[in-house]
DNA sequence: GGCAAAATCACCCGAAAGAATGACGACAGA
DNA sequence: TCTGTCGTCATTCTTTCGGGTGATTTTGCC
């Protein structure tokens, strides 16, 4: 839900400078989606532009297709993985928090959530992943695709 | 974080530009949303990057630039990294086994050394790593290229 | 509306981890 | 030979983890 908000104010921010900047507040109210679907649209073909720009600057044409196909998609499919080991959307939050090398009170904090919950929900994703620590749940994870 | 904003909005605006465009609203309701929003992401980028072989026309250069990819590499020069933090051989040689999911005492009898030695590396490691816990110093580890 | 899954929180307790400190032998280099 | 680094080990103490158990609330779905 936070997600959302952000999202929508990050695009609106950006759609409204762009617009601003080009003077062209009328055309807001009638095509606004076009508008800044086209830019996003545009700022991503420029991405890639500047990626083939960058990789053939120095390189041959093998290893420019190979690299800039992960990363422009970096990471995405969890979802499926993640259902294949039965684990929930909230255990996989609070695993990808301990991936990043925080401890449970700090992560109970970050979520605004108990630290017991905390320890419910690692608990529960080590069970799962068949993990004695954390140390290994993350290293799990990660060859497992289940996290970057 | 906010990494993830910066692509949900891009994949979004894409998505909805795309569908828009196209005049296939009605498969929205049908087909996943990260399904359509990889797809097009992709297809933009890879349009974008083509784009950019065309316009550079034949690169000449054979040495591959050095792109910030995890895959592919094998990963071989720790040696390089460890001394600018000061690590020493056997201190890394913990936090690798550390990043591997085990416990010190597992690491103890590995490296055929007490518990309290694998304890006092770690502590060393994590010192100079500016770490305060294990998960942490792994992370950081694999962020500066000290682990694979 | 009701059921099942998910999320939340609590309490106890043992194990593991980590901080702080001190110490000792091996070894390389000045 | 003296010094610094490295590797080793120990002790004490505090904090954090993790297992086990049970409970309540929220949410999604039929």
């Amino acid at each position: 839900m936070k997600r959302h908000v952000l999202i929508y104010g990050l695009i609106g921010g950006v759609l409204i400078t762009a617009l601003k900047w080009a003077e062209y507040r009328f055309l807001v109210i009638e095509h606004s989606i076009e508008i800044y679907g086209g830019l996003t649209a545009a700022t991503f073909a420029a991405l890639g532009i500047w990626l083939g720009l960058k990789l053939t600057g120095k390189g041959q044409g093998i290893a420019v297709k190979e690299v800039p196909v992960p990363s422009g998609v970096p990471f995405v499919p969890d979802e499926k993985r993640r259902e294949d080991f039965g684990i929930t959307r909230r255990e996989l939050e609070v695993l990808e928090l301990i991936a990043q090398g925080m401890s449970n009170r700090e992560i109970a904090g970050k979520l605004y959530v108990s630290e017991n919950t905390v320890k419910t929900h690692s608990s529960r994703v080590f069970d799962k992943l068949g993990a004695k620590r954390r140390t290994q749940a993350v290293q799990f994870g990660k060859e497992s695709g289940l996290l970057p």
